[in-house]
Order: C-alpha cells, then structure tokens, then sequence
DNA sequence: AATTAATATCGTAATATTGCGATATTAAGA
DNA sequence: TCTTAATATCGCAATATTACGATATTAATT
C-alpha cells in the first residue's frame, strides 16, 4: 500500500495531477514568486530568500526543474535560474483548460 | 524533520499550495472529471468508476470537500456530491491571477 | 425487529515527501 | 596549487500520504 495507483488513471489524469503536485508546496510558490520579482535571474539569493537549508532548497528547485519550468544557466561558480516563460503559459493553459472543461451544472 | 515549515511562509503562498496541493492527485482529478459528466449528481457510482476501494475513494473525496469544492446532499441512504460552481470559478481565477502575477522576464 | 446497502471513519502497512547535515563537485580567485 | 564559494547529491530521520480491510452508522426495505 501507500503507492499511488497511477496505473488506473489515463495519462492527462496523471499529467495534470503531476503538474499539481509540484506546484503544491509552499517552498516551490515562493521560489517561483521570488524569481518573478527579480528582473534578472537568480542564482542563491533564492536560498537566502526562502528560509530554508540549502540542500532542501536544491531539491525544490529541482522538482520545479522537472516540469521544465525552470532553466538553468551556469554562470562561473553560480547558477542563474529563470522561469521558462514557454512552459509557464504551457502549464497556465493546460490547468484552465482542465477548469474549462471540468464545469458542470451541480445538484 | 519532514514537516513542511509553514511558518516560514505566507498566508497567500500557504494557500495556493494547499488548492494545488489537493488538485496533485490523480484519483481526484479523475473524480472531478466523473462527476463533470453526469448532469445529475453523483453517489456511489465513484467509487465503481475510479476503481479504488470505497475508503480510499471516500478520503478522496473528503480532501476535496475541505476546498469546498464539492457539495455533498443526502438522498436517503446515498450521498449525492456535486461540484460547487462558486468554489470552482474561485479558485481557477486565484490560480490563474497567480500564473499571471509570477510572470517574469526571463534570462 | 432484522436485513441490507451506502457511506464514513478507524487503524495500520507501505510508500512518498520534507528537511537537513555531510559530502561531492566545480569554477573562480589568491 | 590551495582555498573558497556555490551548488548538487547522498543518506537519513521525521512526518505525511495513499490505500485498504474492518468496523461504525444510518436509512431504506423486508
């Protein structure tokens, strides 16, 4: 038990959810909110911004990574993230559709 | 540890990560879906439908009733649950508001 | 009153997530 | 070359989530 049964679920289900997921968490909002309020990217202010350790920062950002919603620019010894502005309408359109598509007449 | 350190972040960011957060799951999805197609409402025909035992179903579906996402009527011994249209709308325009407010220049 | 059907809740096992210290790794600078 | 700074990754502990059987609960039906 405790394993989620993707299997049951058509991929749209599983993709939607997914893109849900890592935008459930506090951390990754404000990582996205912050990189937003700057005009040019962000390297570890981010961690310094956010609050919490530095390895677990790193592992939010890496799960925003994962949808392609972040990119990564190497800079000397510092890393410059930016949001993927492509990916971010992608996602922006994708979730409205779903509410789109999803409204029903109630009881 | 393992505790998400939601003192360290606002109402806002706790908010929006919640809505997500509830959204990032795959049977719930599916639910929202199921329940969209029916013009009535809907009871224990989820449960055959989604295809998890009756508990996990109905846990599901207690996780979404927390949004208030969804309404649930008593129809003598059936549960009649239908989605909550206000709720609904609400929340696609919080999400989309924060999908445009963290635009961003990239790069 | 007893049975049955629909649903919620409890308890628990399996797994996932969160967070962090410790440890790589890599590139700039002394 | 040695040091330092920035970042990623590993390993682990604490907690949360997912799933389900078992057990309530409640209302219709017999």
């Amino acid at each position: 038990m405790g394993v989620t049964k993707s299997q049951i679920f058509d991929k749209e289900q599983n993709e939607l959810a997914q893109l849900f997921k890592v935008l459930g968490h506090p951390a990754r909002i404000a990582i996205l909110q912050y990189i937003s309020t700057q005009n040019a990217c962000i390297c570890n202010d981010i961690v310094e911004e956010i609050g919490l350790a530095q390895a677990t920062v790193s592992q939010h950002l890496k799960e925003l990574k994962s949808l392609g919603l972040l990119q990564g620019e190497i800079e000397g010894k510092k890393m410059c993230y930016c949001i993927n502005l492509e990916v971010w309408n992608d996602i922006q359109l994708r979730l409205n559709s779903f509410f789109i598509t999803t409204k029903t007449n109630c009881c």
